[in-house]
DNA sequence: CTTTCTGCAAACGATTTGCAGCAGC
DNA sequence: GCTGCTGCAAATCGTTTGCAGAAAG
């Protein structure tokens, strides 16, 4: 999406904790803006071939300790990248069930409706101190329904 | 909860598959079914100090492909093992986004009214195959806080 | 110049597998 | 008795780390 703003705000949240903004980094973020989906490793290195595993772990820990990156879980346990919700927007995930890839899925009126009476459930409910809370859709994508 | 018939349906599913249901597996379906969360592999084996890693390793798998356990991911990545909702009844989970434990959460009516309709709002206004869906709720619990 | 980053190779921890003997049916 | 399970040890896979040189500010 907004690739452009993500970027200057990325350096900024690097400065704040005394990290570089270099190109290896630049090419991660924009490959994890333009992606569409979290990125697992492999992923990451296929998209910048030259980049060696062991920086791009190091620079995926950077990140996500700036605040820019997060991981997320999917239905095997490898993990996935993909920029903060403050600079990607809101945002659920379609998990494939067989092959584990996870998909954004924009959101719906109704569906952050039906979300947000169910948090407040939840607060009203439950007792419990919650912070946030992840509603991820299962089912079998389509590269794996065809095959 | 309901121990006894959750013991005769794996007995059903394990032969399924021709599979036998040995005392280390009834342990270890008794463990998961007394546990109240998901179970992380040195949970399983501290329950049961005699097993070694790699036969609960290869029961875990060999009940989930019977149909009987379920992996569930955390905030780290690290294995937690449950099972099937059709045993142990459906419920939501607490994901300490501190220690990455995971306790189970009952759900209320509301929260599950405000669910169905989160659901329905997917499948009709989405055009997902969506199998089921997740929502966990994501803190800090009681251990850490205090800690 | 000083501090951080990079790339290589070695280390690490969780999970898996090969094999020989034991157990369920 | 045949087939599947167990336990050990070794292998594997994803991820992390130590170190010496290159690059950013």
């Amino acid at each position: 999406m907004t690739v452009v703003p993500v970027v200057d705000e990325v350096a900024l949240r690097l400065a704040a904790l005394d990290q570089r903004y270099t190109a290896l980094r630049k090419a991660l973020v924009t490959t994890l803006a333009s992606s569409g989906r979290p990125l697992t490793i492999p992923d990451i290195i296929a998209a910048t071939p030259t980049l060696p595993q062991s920086t791009a772990y190091r620079n995926v820990t950077a990140l996500i300790d700036a605040g820019v990156v997060r991981r997320v879980s999917g239905s095997d346990d490898h993990g996935r990248f993909e920029l903060a919700e403050e600079l990607s927007g809101h945002h659920h995930h379609f998990v494939c069930s067989n092959c584990g890839q996870v998909d954004d899925v924009r959101p719906t009126p109704r569906l952050e409706r039906a979300l947000a009476e169910a948090a407040r459930a939840v607060e009203e409910d439950g007792g419990y101190h919650v912070a946030e809370h992840r509603f991820d859709l299962v089912g079998v994508c389509a590269g794996c329904r065809e095959a």
